[in-house]
DNA sequence: CTCTAAGTTGATAATTATTCTCATTTTATA
DNA sequence: TATAAAATGAGAATAATTATCAACTTAGAG
C-alpha cells in the first residue's frame, strides 16, 4: 500500500470519532478538507483499510437482508463458504445483555449475534461447487 | 392486516426455509407458484411480516455500513433513537464462541454482535431533537 | 347478500449505498 | 530521474430496496 494525503485524512477522521460514522458522515467532513475529494476515492481506502485490518467495517450479513420466520431468541451463524444462514440457539442470551447494561448504562432493548465460519457441511465434503459470491 | 394470498405464499416459503433466505431467494421461488408477483409486493409483505413479529429480517445496521478504527474484538451498541453507535467490551466473547461451536460442530472464526436500546444521553435528555431518520 | 372504505397488488420509476471504468496524476525505487 | 505500480477524480453502472399510483380485493356494516 503506497503513501497516500487522501488515506491519511480518512484514517485521522475515524480515530477522532467514537460513534463509528457511516462513508455519508466521512465524507461530509472530508470535504472541508479537501473539496475535490471523490467518493469512490472515500470507499476504496476505507475498504482497502479494512482489508488490511487497519480499520474495521460493521454491517451484518452483505448486502442483502435475510428473513427468518422463528421469532424466538436466537442467533445466527453465516458460512464463510456457502453462505447459508443457519440458527444457533441463545442460552447465554440474559447474561451477556445483564453484562452489556452494566458496563454502558445504556437500556439495551435488543441485541443480535452474527457468528462465521465454516459449516459442517463445507467443512466435511470440500464444497467448492457451493461457493457463493 | 388483511388476508392476502400472496403473503401466504411468501411465508409459506420462509417456514419451509431452514437456511433463512434473501428476498432474491424467496422471489425466484415465489415466481414459479405466481409469475405475476411483484417484487414490490415481496418487499412490503416482508417488511409487513417483520413489523407484526411474524417473521424477523435478519441484517447488521441497517443501509450502510459503519466503520471504526478499532480492530480489538469488542462489541457495538446502537442506539435506536440517535442511531449513534458505541463500543462495548467483550469479555464474555470466548465463552460464546466455545458455546456456539460445541452446539453446531461447525467451525468458528469470528463474530459480531450488535446491541441496541436508548443510550445514556438519549436517556436523560429527552433527545427528541437528535432522533434520525 | 352488496356497498363501501381500507388494504393490497402489479408495474415501474425513484432512491440509496456502493462499485466500476478510465484517463490522469502520484508514489516508490531501480 | 525514469518508470512501473498504485492512487485519484469524475461520472457511469449496479444492486437492493422503497415509493407511486391506478386497479383489484377484502372485510364488515347495513
Amino acid at each position: 500500500m503506497n503513501y497516500s494525503r487522501q488515506r491519511e485524512i480518512i484514517l485521522d477522521i475515524l480515530k477522532s470519532n467514537v460513534v463509528h460514522p457511516t462513508a455519508e458522515y466521512i465524507y461530509s467532513i472530508l470535504k472541508k478538507e479537501n473539496p475535490k475529494i471523490s467518493l469512490a476515492t472515500l470507499y476504496r481506502n476505507l475498504n482497502q483499510l479494512a482489508e488490511h485490518g487497519i480499520i474495521k467495517k460493521i454491517d451484518g450479513l452483505e448486502p442483502s437482508s435475510h428473513y427468518d420466520h422463528n421469532t424466538h431468541a436466537h442467533y445466527h451463524f453465516i458460512c464463510d463458504n456457502c453462505k447459508k444462514v443457519y440458527d444457533i440457539s441463545s442460552k447465554i442470551a440474559p447474561e451477556l445483555v445483564k453484562r452489556a447494561e452494566t458496563e454502558t448504562n445504556f437500556k439495551i432493548i435488543g441485541h443480535d449475534i452474527v457468528f462465521h465460519g465454516i459449516c459442517k457441511d463445507c467443512q466435511t465434503q470440500n464444497n467448492i461447487e457451493n461457493r457463493k459470491k
